[in-house]
DNA sequence: TAGTGGTCTAGACCACATA
DNA sequence: ATGTGGTCTAGACCACTAC
């Protein structure tokens, strides 16, 4: 082993290991990480302790470690390599799904998407109640609510309706607007984070949309649009977002991406 | 141990056992139960083997046994309870999601869903191709067409187009249509072959529906209609189902379920 | 060649369920 | 009281990567 690569695992250990009982020493190694990542403590793609140096920093055996860190990879949160070592998952290579407003090219037969082009109209702090409080768990926190425009294809607009806990997601108040113009909030989300977008729950319901909506996005007045309503998870269960798309209904075709669970 | 427990997991081990090279045992000990389970070699229900008789019988030992029904579990293929047992997951208790069409109630808090009734209208084997040929590898297999209608709280109708391969599906086929009705054939499917409804990819559009659909289902004729497209596979990956759901653009809200996937 | 993760073992002790 | 799964250990050997 070399001079001291132990010490910043010696560190990791003491600042996150938990001290409450009643939990297997896995979860709790589990739990170490899954925080310290949060956290920022490691970021996306730097390399994690070895087995043996977690072992040697633990109350773990090897096995109990392994258990751990297979667990975590099974959490889409570290990648290990036999040979090279544990990192980070990076969460800069945007291969991320579960991605909103994809809608397959109709012209081909690959599966390819229609380009989406977004743009950002407003972005308010308040602390109105909705129905996003419950899933947000907003109680007498503010939330930023971002309104934005998706261009699918140069074909037709859909109106989206963004929001998240203010403080929980402070980059998303303090940077300027301008910045937020074509990007994918779940990735600025992720990064912030650390963190992948883990659960997705999906509702589609349909409604006549207020007239600003409809002119705005060049839609019929009066016409029904239909609204697809997404609430995201992080992996330990806390609420990222609540968003509402709302699509003509002569929309395309509309990606829902894939559930497993039998 | 008792008098002769083991004779079945011997039966099992012998008719099972990968004999391909190459791959991890605790890969090996789940694949011989995914697919015994799916032969229906052990019922829903059924008791496993112990771990101490897998031990016995297997060439592992015991923290490779735990690790492949570990797995199990975690594919929902199996359930274990301390002190008790493992055994088959039951698919006959159908809190099996994925669950299609359906719809919260508006007026209730508690995310509870609007009653569902289902008709069988006409049942049809054909060997036509569609767009649901690549997605069941048809080739040149006929596949059954069961088309359906869906009454949701007796506000208003779905219209429902399934699709499945006929050889695979015998009962689908053999099973007078009466029986069909009122039944989610994904559990008729699930039970014939003992195996849950793994993936889902779920797809929406938007169509102008044929008038006699349009009428049959109360919608006036010319309107549009969102259709929800689902392609269901099994945990071994095999196509089983191809579901187009057309459904009224003033309808309810749609639960699409949860996905989970980084 | 040295270090890494992947697999596997033969034990051990414990918590829980059933009888 | 017995049998079950859940956790954990301290080793072992192997496959792969990087140097």
């Amino acid at each position: 082993m070399a001079t001291q690569p132990t010490s910043r695992a010696d560190e990791f250990v003491r600042r996150y290991w938990p001290s409450e009982a009643g939990q297997p020493k896995h979860e709790k190694l589990r739990q170490a990480f899954t925080r310290s990542i949060m956290d920022g403590y490691w970021l996306a793609g730097a390399r994690l302790p070895t087995e043996a140096e977690l072992v040697a920093t633990t109350p773990c055996s090897l096995g109990t470690v392994q258990r751990a860190l297979r667990d975590l990879v099974a959490d889409g949160i570290i990648e290990r390599r036999r040979g090279s070592g544990s990192v980070v998952a990076d969460l800069r290579r945007p291969i991320d799904r579960p991605w909103h407003m994809r809608f397959l090219d109709r012209s081909k037969e690959d599966g390819s998407y229609l380009p989406v082009f977004t743009r950002v109209l407003e972005r308010r702090l308040t602390d109105e109640q909705g129905p996003w409080s419950p899933a947000l768990g907003q109680a007498d926190h503010q939330v930023v609510r971002i309104d934005r425009v998706f261009t699918i294809a140069d074909e037709f607009d859909a109106y989206n309706v963004f929001y998240a806990l203010a403080d929980r997601f402070p980059e998303l108040v303090q940077q300027p607007m301008a910045a937020l113009n074509g990007v994918n909030l779940k990735i600025v989300i992720a990064r912030q984070h650390h963190m992948p977008v883990h659960k997705v729950r999906q509702v589609m319901r349909f409604e006549v949309v207020p007239d600003w909506m409809a002119t705005f996005c060049g839609w019929s007045t009066g016409a029904t649009s239909a609204v697809l309503n997404v609430v995201a998870h992080a992996p330990d269960g806390g609420p990222i977002y609540y968003q509402d798309f709302y699509m003509p209904t002569g929309a395309g075709i509309l990606d829902l991406g894939t559930s497993t669970g039998g």
